[in-house]
DNA sequence: ATGTCC
Protein backbone atom coordinates (compact mmCIF):
# COMPACT_ATOMS: atom_id res chain seq x y z
CA UNK A 1 0.00 0.00 0.00
CA UNK A 2 1.15 3.50 -1.06
CA UNK A 3 1.57 6.10 1.32
CA UNK A 4 -2.02 8.01 2.10
CA UNK A 5 -2.52 11.28 0.42
CA UNK A 6 -2.32 14.04 2.82
CA UNK A 7 -5.17 16.26 2.51
CA UNK A 8 -5.20 19.98 3.84
CA UNK A 9 -8.68 20.91 5.10
CA UNK A 10 -10.23 24.22 3.56
CA UNK A 11 -13.30 23.89 4.57
CA UNK A 12 -16.50 21.50 5.70
CA UNK A 13 -16.55 20.10 2.34
CA UNK A 14 -13.53 20.61 0.65
CA UNK A 15 -9.72 19.32 0.86
CA UNK A 16 -6.76 20.18 -0.95
CA UNK A 17 -3.89 17.98 -2.00
CA UNK A 18 -1.11 21.45 -2.44
CA UNK A 19 0.75 21.30 -5.71
CA UNK A 20 4.26 20.43 -3.67
CA UNK A 21 2.59 17.05 -2.73
CA UNK A 22 4.17 16.03 -6.05
CA UNK A 23 6.96 17.33 -7.79
CA UNK A 24 5.32 17.23 -11.60
CA UNK A 25 1.58 18.67 -10.18
CA UNK A 26 1.26 22.00 -12.27
CA UNK A 27 -1.78 22.97 -10.15
CA UNK A 28 -3.16 22.07 -6.61
CA UNK A 29 -6.10 19.06 -6.58
CA UNK A 30 -9.46 19.93 -5.21
CA UNK A 31 -11.51 17.35 -3.33
CA UNK A 32 -14.98 18.09 -2.74
CA UNK A 33 -16.42 15.69 0.31
CA UNK A 34 -18.12 15.61 3.45
CA UNK A 35 -15.98 14.02 5.49
CA UNK A 36 -17.43 10.34 5.41
CA UNK A 37 -16.88 10.15 1.85
CA UNK A 38 -13.85 10.58 2.34
CA UNK A 39 -12.82 6.97 3.11
CA UNK A 40 -14.31 5.84 -0.27
CA UNK A 41 -12.29 8.18 -2.23
CA UNK A 42 -9.41 6.81 -0.69
CA UNK A 43 -10.00 3.01 -1.54
CA UNK A 44 -8.83 2.88 -4.94
CA UNK A 45 -6.48 5.25 -7.44
CA UNK A 46 -8.59 8.34 -7.59
CA UNK A 47 -6.58 10.62 -5.57
CA UNK A 48 -3.39 9.69 -7.45
CA UNK A 49 -5.29 10.12 -10.72
CA UNK A 50 -6.67 13.35 -9.72
CA UNK A 51 -2.79 14.22 -8.88
CA UNK A 52 -2.04 12.71 -12.54
CA UNK A 53 -4.51 15.14 -14.04
CA UNK A 54 -2.98 18.13 -12.07
CA UNK A 55 -0.15 17.41 -14.35
CA UNK A 56 -1.52 17.73 -17.62
CA UNK A 57 0.34 20.77 -19.66
CA UNK A 58 -2.41 23.64 -19.86
CA UNK A 59 -4.44 23.02 -16.59
CA UNK A 60 -5.98 25.75 -15.22
CA UNK A 61 -6.58 26.34 -11.06
CA UNK A 62 -6.83 23.08 -9.83
CA UNK A 63 -7.66 19.79 -10.80
CA UNK A 64 -11.67 18.78 -9.00
CA UNK A 65 -12.78 16.11 -7.62
CA UNK A 66 -16.41 15.80 -7.03
CA UNK A 67 -18.25 13.66 -3.93
CA UNK A 68 -18.93 10.87 -5.83
CA UNK A 69 -15.88 10.44 -7.40
CA UNK A 70 -14.29 7.03 -7.89
CA UNK A 71 -11.42 5.97 -10.27
CA UNK A 72 -11.63 5.79 -14.16
CA UNK A 73 -9.65 5.35 -17.11
CA UNK A 74 -6.65 7.74 -16.53
CA UNK A 75 -9.18 10.30 -15.20
CA UNK A 76 -11.37 9.63 -12.13
CA UNK A 77 -15.10 9.72 -12.38
CA UNK A 78 -15.93 12.58 -10.74
CA UNK A 79 -13.48 14.95 -12.17
CA UNK A 80 -13.21 18.63 -13.87
CA UNK A 81 -10.08 19.61 -15.23
CA UNK A 82 -10.12 22.68 -17.76
CA UNK A 83 -7.28 23.35 -19.86
CA UNK A 84 -6.03 26.42 -22.16
CA UNK A 85 -7.59 26.49 -25.53
CA UNK A 86 -4.06 27.74 -26.46
CA UNK A 87 -1.50 26.19 -24.23
CA UNK A 88 -3.39 23.09 -23.16
CA UNK A 89 -4.26 19.90 -24.32
CA UNK A 90 -7.57 17.75 -24.57
CA UNK A 91 -7.73 14.17 -23.42
CA UNK A 92 -10.37 11.56 -23.90
CA UNK A 93 -9.96 9.98 -20.73
CA UNK A 94 -11.15 13.39 -19.16
CA UNK A 95 -14.37 12.73 -21.01
CA UNK A 96 -14.70 9.02 -20.96
CA UNK A 97 -15.69 6.37 -23.26
CA UNK A 98 -19.51 7.09 -23.07
CA UNK A 99 -19.38 10.73 -24.70
CA UNK A 100 -22.10 12.56 -23.18
CA UNK A 101 -23.22 10.01 -21.13
CA UNK A 102 -26.20 12.08 -19.66
CA UNK A 103 -29.73 12.70 -18.04
CA UNK A 104 -32.84 14.32 -19.15
CA UNK A 105 -35.97 14.77 -17.19
CA UNK A 106 -39.96 14.79 -18.37
CA UNK A 107 -42.44 16.49 -16.18
CA UNK A 108 -46.00 15.26 -16.26
CA UNK A 109 -48.89 17.41 -14.92
CA UNK A 110 -50.38 13.97 -13.46
CA UNK A 111 -49.98 13.15 -9.79
CA UNK A 112 -48.81 9.55 -8.57
CA UNK A 113 -51.51 9.19 -6.19
CA UNK A 114 -54.38 9.53 -9.07
CA UNK A 115 -52.79 6.95 -11.65
CA UNK A 116 -51.10 4.55 -8.87
CA UNK A 117 -53.05 1.67 -10.51
CA UNK A 118 -51.58 2.14 -13.58
CA UNK A 119 -47.82 2.33 -13.06
CA UNK A 120 -46.98 -1.10 -13.90
CA UNK A 121 -48.86 -0.93 -17.13
CA UNK A 122 -46.66 2.26 -18.24
CA UNK A 123 -43.44 0.55 -17.06
CA UNK A 124 -44.05 -2.36 -18.99
CA UNK A 125 -45.10 -0.58 -22.17
CA UNK A 126 -42.01 1.72 -21.75
CA UNK A 127 -39.77 -1.38 -21.58
CA UNK A 128 -41.84 -2.62 -24.60
CA UNK A 129 -41.15 0.63 -26.27
CA UNK A 130 -37.40 1.58 -25.38
CA UNK A 131 -34.93 -1.67 -26.24
CA UNK A 132 -32.06 -1.88 -23.87
CA UNK A 133 -29.07 -4.03 -23.40
CA UNK A 134 -25.50 -4.13 -24.92
CA UNK A 135 -25.51 -4.19 -28.59
CA UNK A 136 -29.30 -3.40 -29.30
CA UNK A 137 -30.03 -1.46 -31.95
CA UNK A 138 -33.67 -0.02 -32.30
CA UNK A 139 -36.67 0.66 -34.75
CA UNK A 140 -34.39 3.82 -36.37
CA UNK A 141 -32.20 2.44 -38.73
CA UNK A 142 -30.43 5.38 -40.47
CA UNK A 143 -28.47 5.83 -44.07
CA UNK A 144 -24.96 7.11 -44.14
CA UNK A 145 -26.53 10.80 -45.39
CA UNK A 146 -29.21 10.59 -42.31
CA UNK A 147 -26.14 9.89 -39.72
CA UNK A 148 -24.18 13.09 -41.14
CA UNK A 149 -27.26 14.72 -40.49
CA UNK A 150 -27.25 13.34 -36.73
CA UNK A 151 -24.05 13.73 -36.11
CA UNK A 152 -23.99 17.51 -37.31
CA UNK A 153 -27.41 18.63 -35.58
CA UNK A 154 -27.95 16.60 -32.74
CA UNK A 155 -31.51 16.95 -30.98
CA UNK A 156 -32.49 18.93 -34.16
CA UNK A 157 -32.84 16.08 -36.32
CA UNK A 158 -35.12 13.86 -33.79
CA UNK A 159 -37.73 17.46 -33.63
CA UNK A 160 -37.03 17.96 -37.96
CA UNK A 161 -38.11 14.63 -38.16
CA UNK A 162 -41.14 13.73 -36.08
CA UNK A 163 -39.42 12.59 -32.81
CA UNK A 164 -39.70 15.44 -30.59
CA UNK A 165 -40.97 19.42 -30.26
CA UNK A 166 -39.38 22.38 -31.00
CA UNK A 167 -39.67 23.65 -27.33
CA UNK A 168 -37.86 20.50 -26.12
CA UNK A 169 -34.43 22.63 -27.80
CA UNK A 170 -34.44 25.37 -25.33
CA UNK A 171 -34.04 22.86 -22.28
CA UNK A 172 -31.24 21.15 -23.87
CA UNK A 173 -27.84 22.21 -22.62
CA UNK A 174 -26.26 23.23 -25.56
CA UNK A 175 -29.68 23.40 -26.98
CA UNK A 176 -28.65 20.03 -27.97
CA UNK A 177 -25.82 20.56 -30.57
CA UNK A 178 -22.19 21.51 -29.99
CA UNK A 179 -21.47 23.19 -33.30
CA UNK A 180 -17.84 22.15 -33.95
CA UNK A 181 -18.96 18.80 -34.90
CA UNK A 182 -17.95 16.93 -37.80
CA UNK A 183 -19.49 13.60 -38.82
CA UNK A 184 -16.06 13.60 -41.58
CA UNK A 185 -13.54 13.18 -37.90
CA UNK A 186 -16.23 10.19 -37.05
CA UNK A 187 -15.11 6.66 -38.17
CA UNK A 188 -17.12 4.67 -40.64
CA UNK A 189 -16.52 1.93 -38.45
CA UNK A 190 -18.06 4.32 -35.05
CA UNK A 191 -20.96 5.48 -37.80
CA UNK A 192 -21.98 1.98 -38.43
CA UNK A 193 -22.25 1.42 -34.87
CA UNK A 194 -24.14 4.02 -34.57
CA UNK A 195 -26.65 3.54 -37.62
CA UNK A 196 -29.22 1.43 -36.06
CA UNK A 197 -28.96 2.89 -32.08
CA UNK A 198 -31.39 5.84 -31.67
CA UNK A 199 -33.53 5.51 -29.59
CA UNK A 200 -32.08 2.42 -27.42
CA UNK A 201 -30.41 2.91 -23.96
CA UNK A 202 -27.84 0.60 -23.79
CA UNK A 203 -27.14 -1.27 -20.71
CA UNK A 204 -24.61 -0.55 -17.56
CA UNK A 205 -26.40 2.26 -15.50
CA UNK A 206 -28.35 3.32 -18.16
CA UNK A 207 -31.85 3.55 -17.51
CA UNK A 208 -35.71 4.97 -18.05
CA UNK A 209 -36.97 5.53 -14.89
CA UNK A 210 -40.57 6.75 -13.96
CA UNK A 211 -40.44 8.80 -10.51
CA UNK A 212 -42.72 11.30 -8.13
CA UNK A 213 -41.76 14.46 -6.63
CA UNK A 214 -41.10 13.28 -3.08
CA UNK A 215 -39.61 16.64 -1.01
CA UNK A 216 -39.44 20.03 -2.34
CA UNK A 217 -36.35 22.21 -0.65
CA UNK A 218 -37.30 25.07 -2.70
CA UNK A 219 -40.84 26.80 -3.32
CA UNK A 220 -39.86 29.34 -6.03
CA UNK A 221 -37.89 27.67 -8.03
CA UNK A 222 -39.33 23.99 -8.06
CA UNK A 223 -42.76 26.49 -8.94
CA UNK A 224 -39.92 27.59 -12.10
CA UNK A 225 -38.45 24.38 -12.61
CA UNK A 226 -42.73 23.26 -12.85
CA UNK A 227 -42.18 20.87 -10.20
CA UNK A 228 -44.60 19.41 -7.66
CA UNK A 229 -45.26 17.64 -4.62
CA UNK A 230 -46.49 14.10 -5.43
CA UNK A 231 -46.35 15.14 -9.12
CA UNK A 232 -45.00 11.96 -11.76
CA UNK A 233 -41.59 12.53 -13.81
CA UNK A 234 -39.58 10.43 -16.05
CA UNK A 235 -35.79 10.68 -15.78
CA UNK A 236 -33.96 9.41 -18.67
CA UNK A 237 -30.28 8.27 -18.71
CA UNK A 238 -27.88 7.33 -21.79
CA UNK A 239 -25.25 8.49 -23.48
CA UNK A 240 -23.85 8.13 -26.97
CA UNK A 241 -23.91 4.03 -27.39
CA UNK A 242 -21.51 2.32 -29.83
CA UNK A 243 -20.58 5.09 -31.50
CA UNK A 244 -19.58 7.26 -28.59
CA UNK A 245 -17.16 4.42 -27.46
CA UNK A 246 -16.01 3.67 -30.87
CA UNK A 247 -14.82 7.44 -30.94
CA UNK A 248 -13.14 7.06 -27.79
CA UNK A 249 -11.60 4.15 -29.07
CA UNK A 250 -10.55 5.58 -32.12
CA UNK A 251 -8.78 8.73 -31.01
CA UNK A 252 -7.07 6.87 -27.68
CA UNK A 253 -4.80 4.53 -30.47
CA UNK A 254 -4.34 7.64 -32.72
CA UNK A 255 -3.08 10.03 -29.20
CA UNK A 256 -1.08 7.22 -28.02
CA UNK A 257 1.01 7.12 -31.33
CA UNK A 258 0.79 10.79 -31.62
CA UNK A 259 2.24 11.42 -28.01
CA UNK A 260 6.28 11.46 -28.83
CA UNK A 261 5.63 13.49 -31.56
CA UNK A 262 3.82 16.18 -29.35
CA UNK A 263 6.92 15.82 -26.59
CA UNK A 264 4.54 15.36 -23.85
CA UNK A 265 5.31 13.98 -20.82
CA UNK A 266 2.49 12.48 -18.21
CA UNK A 267 2.15 9.80 -15.37
CA UNK A 268 0.05 7.49 -16.85
CA UNK A 269 -0.24 7.01 -20.75
CA UNK A 270 -3.90 6.21 -20.45
CA UNK A 271 -3.86 10.12 -19.40
CA UNK A 272 -3.07 10.06 -23.38
CA UNK A 273 -3.71 13.76 -25.00
CA UNK A 274 -2.65 16.23 -27.47
CA UNK A 275 -2.47 19.94 -27.72
CA UNK A 276 -6.35 21.36 -28.20
CA UNK A 277 -4.70 23.27 -30.86
CA UNK A 278 -2.85 20.47 -32.67
CA UNK A 279 -4.72 19.02 -35.90
CA UNK A 280 -5.39 15.48 -33.36
CA UNK A 281 -6.71 17.39 -30.98
CA UNK A 282 -8.87 19.56 -32.93
CA UNK A 283 -9.94 16.27 -34.87
CA UNK A 284 -10.72 14.10 -31.96
CA UNK A 285 -12.71 17.82 -30.40
CA UNK A 286 -15.23 17.75 -33.69
CA UNK A 287 -15.57 14.05 -33.53
CA UNK A 288 -16.60 14.04 -29.79
CA UNK A 289 -18.62 16.56 -30.52
CA UNK A 290 -20.26 14.92 -33.21
CA UNK A 291 -21.14 11.78 -30.91
CA UNK A 292 -22.47 14.28 -28.06
CA UNK A 293 -24.87 15.28 -30.41
CA UNK A 294 -26.00 11.34 -31.07
CA UNK A 295 -26.17 11.06 -27.60
CA UNK A 296 -28.66 14.39 -27.49
CA UNK A 297 -30.70 12.89 -30.69
CA UNK A 298 -30.62 9.72 -28.82
CA UNK A 299 -32.11 11.08 -25.51
CA UNK A 300 -34.76 13.11 -27.60
CA UNK A 301 -35.79 10.02 -29.59
CA UNK A 302 -36.50 7.98 -26.26
CA UNK A 303 -38.19 10.90 -25.07
CA UNK A 304 -40.35 10.17 -28.13
CA UNK A 305 -40.72 6.58 -27.23
CA UNK A 306 -41.58 7.62 -23.38
CA UNK A 307 -44.48 10.35 -24.97
CA UNK A 308 -45.82 7.23 -26.62
CA UNK A 309 -46.13 5.00 -24.01
CA UNK A 310 -47.60 7.93 -21.87
CA UNK A 311 -50.19 8.61 -24.54
CA UNK A 312 -51.27 4.71 -24.85
CA UNK A 313 -51.29 3.82 -21.75
CA UNK A 314 -52.62 7.57 -19.63
CA UNK A 315 -55.13 8.03 -22.68
CA UNK A 316 -53.47 11.70 -22.66
CA UNK A 317 -51.11 13.77 -24.90
CA UNK A 318 -47.71 12.90 -25.15
CA UNK A 319 -46.91 16.79 -25.48
CA UNK A 320 -48.17 17.08 -21.40
CA UNK A 321 -44.57 15.78 -20.86
CA UNK A 322 -42.75 18.51 -20.90
CA UNK A 323 -38.62 18.46 -21.20
CA UNK A 324 -37.80 20.06 -17.67
CA UNK A 325 -33.73 20.28 -18.71
CA UNK A 326 -30.85 18.05 -20.00
CA UNK A 327 -27.68 17.54 -18.86
CA UNK A 328 -24.38 15.61 -20.12
CA UNK A 329 -21.85 14.99 -17.29
CA UNK A 330 -19.04 13.10 -19.84
CA UNK A 331 -17.76 16.11 -22.46
CA UNK A 332 -15.08 18.68 -23.20
CA UNK A 333 -16.84 22.25 -23.58
CA UNK A 334 -15.11 25.73 -24.98
CA UNK A 335 -16.37 27.82 -21.69
CA UNK A 336 -14.82 31.16 -20.60
CA UNK A 337 -14.83 31.37 -16.97
CA UNK A 338 -12.77 34.13 -14.53
CA UNK A 339 -9.72 32.98 -12.76
CA UNK A 340 -7.95 35.28 -10.62
CA UNK A 341 -10.37 38.22 -11.75
CA UNK A 342 -9.03 37.77 -15.79
CA UNK A 343 -11.71 35.78 -18.30
CA UNK A 344 -10.08 32.81 -19.79
CA UNK A 345 -10.72 30.55 -22.82
CA UNK A 346 -10.85 26.89 -21.58
CA UNK A 347 -11.74 23.46 -22.50
CA UNK A 348 -13.29 22.36 -19.61
CA UNK A 349 -13.45 18.09 -19.20
CA UNK A 350 -16.20 16.62 -17.30
CA UNK A 351 -16.30 13.46 -16.67
CA UNK A 352 -18.62 12.67 -14.23
CA UNK A 353 -19.62 15.69 -13.80
CA UNK A 354 -22.72 17.52 -14.42
CA UNK A 355 -22.60 21.59 -15.45
CA UNK A 356 -23.77 24.02 -12.88
CA UNK A 357 -24.50 27.20 -14.06
CA UNK A 358 -25.69 29.84 -11.91
CA UNK A 359 -28.50 32.37 -12.34
CA UNK A 360 -27.29 35.18 -15.36
CA UNK A 361 -25.61 32.94 -16.91
CA UNK A 362 -25.94 33.78 -20.62
CA UNK A 363 -26.04 30.15 -21.48
CA UNK A 364 -28.78 28.88 -19.90
CA UNK A 365 -32.50 29.68 -21.25
CA UNK A 366 -34.06 32.49 -19.97
CA UNK A 367 -36.77 30.85 -18.13
CA UNK A 368 -34.25 29.73 -15.70
CA UNK A 369 -31.93 33.01 -15.86
CA UNK A 370 -33.21 33.66 -12.39
CA UNK A 371 -32.68 30.28 -10.56
CA UNK A 372 -29.66 29.21 -12.25
CA UNK A 373 -29.77 25.70 -14.07
CA UNK A 374 -31.43 22.45 -13.33
CA UNK A 375 -28.68 19.96 -12.60
CA UNK A 376 -30.48 16.59 -12.37
CA UNK A 377 -28.87 13.95 -10.55
CA UNK A 378 -29.75 10.53 -10.53
CA UNK A 379 -29.16 8.28 -7.67
CA UNK A 380 -29.03 4.42 -7.77
CA UNK A 381 -31.51 2.04 -8.43
CA UNK A 382 -34.40 1.99 -6.01
CA UNK A 383 -32.42 5.22 -4.09
CA UNK A 384 -33.85 8.70 -4.72
CA UNK A 385 -33.02 11.16 -7.15
CA UNK A 386 -31.76 14.97 -6.93
CA UNK A 387 -33.02 18.23 -8.78
CA UNK A 388 -30.57 20.84 -7.81
CA UNK A 389 -30.00 24.44 -9.44
CA UNK A 390 -26.93 25.89 -10.38
CA UNK A 391 -25.61 28.63 -8.45
CA UNK A 392 -22.51 31.51 -8.99
CA UNK A 393 -20.27 29.48 -6.29
CA UNK A 394 -20.15 26.72 -9.37
CA UNK A 395 -19.13 29.69 -11.77
CA UNK A 396 -16.57 31.02 -9.60
CA UNK A 397 -14.76 27.16 -7.75
CA UNK A 398 -15.42 24.22 -10.00
CA UNK A 399 -15.93 26.08 -13.52
CA UNK A 400 -19.58 26.26 -13.37
CA UNK A 401 -19.78 22.34 -12.19
CA UNK A 402 -20.73 19.97 -9.71
CA UNK A 403 -21.40 15.98 -9.08
CA UNK A 404 -23.26 13.78 -11.32
CA UNK A 405 -24.84 10.92 -9.45
CA UNK A 406 -24.26 8.41 -6.51
CA UNK A 407 -21.22 7.23 -7.93
CA UNK A 408 -19.93 3.40 -7.89
CA UNK A 409 -18.22 2.15 -4.43
CA UNK A 410 -17.71 -1.38 -5.72
CA UNK A 411 -16.78 -2.77 -8.79
CA UNK A 412 -19.50 -4.57 -11.44
CA UNK A 413 -17.51 -7.94 -10.91
CA UNK A 414 -17.52 -7.29 -6.75
CA UNK A 415 -21.37 -6.24 -6.83
CA UNK A 416 -22.35 -9.39 -8.85
CA UNK A 417 -20.75 -11.69 -6.11
CA UNK A 418 -22.77 -9.97 -3.32
CA UNK A 419 -26.20 -9.22 -5.01
CA UNK A 420 -28.55 -12.26 -5.27
CA UNK A 421 -30.90 -10.58 -8.29
CA UNK A 422 -34.14 -12.41 -8.20
CA UNK A 423 -33.91 -11.18 -3.97
CA UNK A 424 -33.19 -7.48 -5.71
CA UNK A 425 -35.88 -7.19 -7.60
CA UNK A 426 -38.57 -8.81 -5.16
CA UNK A 427 -37.01 -6.25 -2.48
CA UNK A 428 -37.51 -3.68 -5.14
CA UNK A 429 -41.07 -4.66 -5.88
CA UNK A 430 -41.71 -4.92 -1.89
CA UNK A 431 -41.33 -0.61 -2.01
CA UNK A 432 -43.69 -0.41 -4.88
CA UNK A 433 -40.62 -0.50 -7.40
CA UNK A 434 -41.52 -2.17 -10.92
CA UNK A 435 -38.68 -3.22 -12.23
CA UNK A 436 -38.20 -4.02 -15.94
CA UNK A 437 -34.18 -5.49 -16.16
CA UNK A 438 -32.74 -6.98 -19.47
CA UNK A 439 -30.31 -9.00 -17.57
CA UNK A 440 -30.29 -10.62 -13.89
CA UNK A 441 -26.44 -10.00 -13.96
CA UNK A 442 -26.80 -6.31 -14.82
CA UNK A 443 -29.22 -5.69 -12.23
CA UNK A 444 -26.92 -7.19 -9.83
CA UNK A 445 -23.69 -4.69 -10.95
CA UNK A 446 -26.62 -1.80 -9.79
CA UNK A 447 -27.43 -2.93 -6.23
CA UNK A 448 -27.34 0.54 -4.22
CA UNK A 449 -25.16 -1.82 -2.02
CA UNK A 450 -22.79 -0.76 -5.24
CA UNK A 451 -23.05 2.47 -5.09
CA UNK A 452 -22.26 5.09 -2.81
CA UNK A 453 -24.85 7.14 -0.11
CA UNK A 454 -26.58 9.78 -2.82
CA UNK A 455 -27.84 12.06 0.36
CA UNK A 456 -24.20 12.17 1.18
CA UNK A 457 -22.94 13.07 -2.33
CA UNK A 458 -25.67 15.67 -2.65
CA UNK A 459 -25.31 17.12 1.08
CA UNK A 460 -21.92 17.68 -0.03
CA UNK A 461 -22.42 19.85 -3.51
CA UNK A 462 -25.68 21.32 -1.17
CA UNK A 463 -23.30 22.74 1.58
CA UNK A 464 -20.29 23.71 -0.42
CA UNK A 465 -22.85 25.54 -2.54
CA UNK A 466 -21.65 23.87 -6.36
CA UNK A 467 -25.57 23.39 -7.07
CA UNK A 468 -28.75 23.59 -3.87
CA UNK A 469 -30.99 21.45 -3.97
CA UNK A 470 -34.81 21.96 -5.26
CA UNK A 471 -36.80 18.84 -5.24
CA UNK A 472 -36.22 14.96 -4.06
CA UNK A 473 -37.49 12.25 -6.59
CA UNK A 474 -38.65 8.71 -5.36
CA UNK A 475 -38.82 5.82 -8.13
CA UNK A 476 -41.88 4.12 -8.61
CA UNK A 477 -40.75 2.00 -11.78
CA UNK A 478 -37.68 1.58 -13.79
CA UNK A 479 -36.55 -0.02 -16.86
CA UNK A 480 -32.69 -1.26 -16.98
CA UNK A 481 -30.65 -2.80 -19.86
C1' DA B 1 -19.65 2.48 -20.56
C1' DT B 2 -18.75 -1.15 -24.60
C1' DG B 3 -21.09 -6.22 -30.63
C1' DT B 4 -17.48 -6.61 -22.07
C1' DC B 5 -11.09 -9.97 -26.94
C1' DC B 6 -10.10 -8.76 -34.24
Amino acid sequence: MIDQVQLQQVDECLWEIPKSARADMRVPAYVYALEELLEDLRKDRTLDQLMNVATLPGIQKAAIVMPDGHEGYGFPIGGVAATDVSRGVISPGGIGYDINCGVRLLTSSTRYADVKGKIGELVHELSRMIPKGVGRGGRLVLSTGQMEEVLAGGAEWAVANGYGLNEDLDHIESRGRLEHADPARVSDHAVKRGHDQLGTIGAGNHFVEVDRVEEIYDDETAEAFGLFQGQLVILIHTGSRGLGHQVATDYLKTFLNAMPSYGLHIPDRELACAPFSSEDGQNYFKAMAAAANYAWCNREVISWEVRQSWEYIMKEAGENLRLLYDVAHNIAKIETHRISGKNHRLVVHRKGATRAFGPGSPEIPDDFSKTGQPVLIPGSMGTHSYVLAGTKESMENSFGSTCHGAGRRMSRTAAKKMVDAPTLKRELLANDIAVEAGSYAGLAEEAPVAYKDIDLVVETVHRARLARKVAKLRPVGVIKG
